[in-house]
DNA sequence: CTGTAATTTCAGAAAATACTGAAAATTCAA
DNA sequence: TTGAATTTTCAGTATTTTCTGAAATTACAG
């Protein structure tokens, strides 16, 4: 391997974590190369920069293909193919959340849809099954919201980021506002209802 | 391992979804038998339930202390340690996406800081450095997001994910609203000014 | 203290995963 | 077509991770 300092610092990194992200080294090194490298690289240049052989390379890039993390394009004139890793982050977080997601998640949230259709048998398994509504609830939840923040797109996402916490007190607002326009004047400052925070616009 | 139907299932899955999650099969078992179980077990009943050698559930809790998973507890009059996972979903998942960030983001990150104070002495690592402030500046977004929404409380959270894209028109109502107030009468159906998406309330 | 119960450590076996080189398959220019 | 360039597959090896049983350590009742 014989890389510029800093890309060499990036590329070992990612190999070194890939396996606390469930990749093995050789993906991570081969994804960090191609996120910091200027123009697509073909199989052989990857080997090379990281002294790799060309089977595991042709597997790994294989792998990440599978992930939707690179992308395959051809040189004019070139028989060869090159991989890029696309630029905008927003986008390569998009593709992370809804491949772990799919890998990570769904399979779950499939057995506890099954199991929760069974009839518990014995007395262990009522409670059993109560926690998987839970977990099963839970999961169903977050998922629905990711597939939904997933429409939107980076700028509105950034700005809602960035206000943090702080929607919270939009939503209050919000809350506040709907009580002046719909219930008698000193209900304003009244407990909040139960109904008003049911998510509903 | 002689377990209740549905228990068993849960279990099972636990066990082949560990390596996707970053655990091993023994600690993946022994956290859905502990998630499901009505009461608190020591590690002989742990073992005993999953014909895991003693030892093997010794390391298992260890991991799963080490994630803050379960908890420790005593029964009066008995020596042996009894363990527990915490029933709140909401909590699990608080742990869960701490911990993950610790192992998983922290460390990418100090890599990023350290990289970002370095000058690039060769074309190639200006351009990496470009990325790798790209790959930075999303992940502390996406963190210190991750910190503000850790400070809400569930029931508030869960509102707000039962909302999903619709606080986007919570917002732009708000942008209006501000521009009823702030400019001439006029302007509230020209286009919005850029300043109203920065995230500021 | 002492001795037993309980837990942890650890070296080595077993299993799983990663990696290589050679061979097979595919692609495409001529 | 043919055959050279390129990519993929795969069997075998190397490496890493998991798991066990035995030994060491720790905790605590008497």
């Amino acid at each position: 391997m014989n890389l510029p300092p800093l890309t060499q610092r990036f590329v070992l990194h990612f190999g070194e974590m890939g396996s606390r992200w469930g990749i093995n080294r050789t993906v991570g090194q081969i994804y960090a190369l191609l996120y910091v490298s200027q123009k697509p690289l073909n199989a052989d240049e990857v080997g090379e920069a990281l002294s790799f052989s060309r089977s595991n390379v042709s597997m790994g890039l294989k792998e990440l293909q599978s992930w939707n993390l690179v992308r395959l394009m051809h040189q004019p004139n070139d028989r060869r193919e090159y991989f890029s890793a696309p630029e905008d982050v927003w986008a390569i977080f998009r593709t992370l959340a809804a491949e772990r997601r799919k890998r990570e998640i769904d399979p779950t949230l499939s057995m506890l849809r099954e199991a929760l259709m069974e009839q518990p048998s014995v007395a262990e398994d009522i409670h059993a099954q109560a926690r998987m509504t839970q977990m099963h609830d839970f999961i169903e939840l977050m998922t629905n919201w990711l597939d939904d923040v997933q429409k939107m797109d980076s700028a509105t996402l950034a700005s809602l980021m960035k206000m943090g916490s702080k929607v919270q007190k939009l939503i209050e607002m919000k809350d506040k506002v709907k009580q002046v326009f719909t219930l008698s004047p000193e209900a304003t400052t009244a407990p909040q209802p139960e109904a008003t925070h049911d998510g509903k616009l």
